[in-house]
DNA sequence: GAAAAACTGTGATTCAAGTCAAATCATCTA
DNA sequence: TAGATGATTTGACTTGAATCACAGTTTTTC
């Protein structure tokens, strides 16, 4: 059986290696006590910060907590900031004029979001919503503002980390733009593998973190396409569906080819 | 006959006031005389400078000229410069494993690019090909580093910018996930309209920036359907098309409706 | 200004993904 | 654990965009 090998977090452990799941572990107790250093920590904005610095951060949080299908905020609502996912996950979504979702990221542990909130009063550009229970730090556009123009260290790593996400639509957009949804799901397992796989011995086992509706969602292709996409793959020998919320991926290299030719079968 | 009206300078006289046309002027003349300090102003990251600082920063800045078809960089390249494009425009774009494009981004005079390759050493992450003759500014990651260090207000202006084109790119990804073609299409007239249109008795005469097929490839589409659609839009009433290069829309209103409801016929 | 090259429009056909409908499976709850 | 509820899979059919082919048009080049 995998169950015993499937939580979230020792497969971010097997992936990644253990140093960011020991700051999460003191993060968690942190919480518990009062403290928000660790959680500031964990963000890399802040990582350059010394522990003086890092406690006058964390003295501006704001903790709150989520239940699964909670909607954090809205598309269109004022947004006054920054907020770090302290545990758990979201998904930020736009609804679109005919009632789907398109959804944009999926965001963990650690994550930021609200970025684009904290200059202009600009409202939410989409619609954030607890895939599972969260808890979430709040920091206010004040604070932050304050601490970007006394440290531009810190203005450096979000500027970094903005071009990350940049990167990261960008690439999104290339692979929506092409036509095959092969190559399209295909990539969005990759994806996954790499974000909440856990590497077994037949292969790399997911857990998903979305239904099937949501893989759609995420595509922008409908729930039934997946389905029968994936069934494909599985007879192809190139997956194993383990219930309906994991994933075991038995031949990268295939999956791989497929996500990269793009015309696949 | 509308051709008197229609160069690109005109249009955005019409549709944005002179305030940006003036300065542009300057500029052009400016950079003839050797100096930056108006072509620097031009982009909002500076526009905090007073003209010691501008002057400063112009003095680190390198001249080129493109031609047509020229390409500036190409993707997977190293860039160590913020490039600013001081006349002309460009389009940037991934290419697919199978050979399509992927446009990502139309840039224009004023525009900033390659800021994500400004801290670690990222390559970039698109191609850019001048679509007319182009006169770039570029600007050297040590340099812009250490403005950034000095003046935090240009940080901040920085993740501003950024934070538009993360806003931009998730709409763009929005429309991308929808099905409809034709919701896109007329989505994408109504960017153009406001990018490159000008008001004219008529409706707005846009000055298209790139052929069917160069269409297609912004919107994941065949240049086939790019026809077949614009056709059936004419047929409609909705467009008027002016040579191939220009369109012309006569009922705004359809056109809104037809981006908005993404199921259109 | 004529020839060449590139771009554009249209028809016929194909095919992949959407839609609608129903059956099966998984999971949650009492 | 059984039943209820919701999610997933599968089938049959429809639809709309891609593909292929070619004619017409515009733009470039010499």
């Amino acid at each position: 059986m995998y169950t015993q090998r499937v939580s979230l977090e020792p497969i971010r452990y097997v992936l990644y290696g253990i140093t960011e799941r020991k700051t999460m572990a003191n993060c968690r107790r942190c919480a518990i006590h009062g403290g928000h250093a660790f959680c500031v920590r964990r963000v890399p904005v802040f990582a350059a910060l010394d522990d003086k610095e890092l406690s006058h951060v964390a003295s501006h949080i704001h903790q709150r907590t989520y239940q699964k299908g909670d909607i954090l905020f809205l598309e269109g609502e004022p947004l006054h900031a920054l907020i770090i996912i302290h545990t758990g996950s979201v998904k930020a979504y736009k609804t679109t004029p005919d009632g789907r979702e398109q959804i944009l990221y999926l965001f963990q542990t650690g994550d930021f979001l609200g970025e684009q909130n904290l200059f202009e009063n600009h409202n939410a550009s989409y619609t954030v919503e607890a895939l599972e229970n969260v808890i979430t730090c709040a920091f206010s556009r004040d604070s932050f503002q304050a601490l970007l123009l006394e440290h531009p260290v810190i203005a450096i790593k979000t500027i970094e980390e903005l071009s990350k996400r940049i990167a990261q639509l960008e690439n999104t957009l290339k692979s929506l733009g092409v036509r095959s949804v092969d190559g399209r799901i295909a990539a969005l397992l990759m994806d996954y593998a790499e974000r909440f796989g856990a590497i077994v011995p037949e292969g790399v086992l997911i857990q998903l973190p979305l239904s099937r509706e949501g893989i759609a969602n995420q595509l922008g292709i409908t729930r039934e396409t997946v389905s029968r996409k994936l069934s494909r793959m599985e007879n192809g020998g190139v997956i194993r569906t383990v219930g309906s919320k994991r994933i075991l991926i038995l031949d990268r290299q295939t999956l791989e080819t497929t996500a990269n030719q793009m015309n696949a079968i």
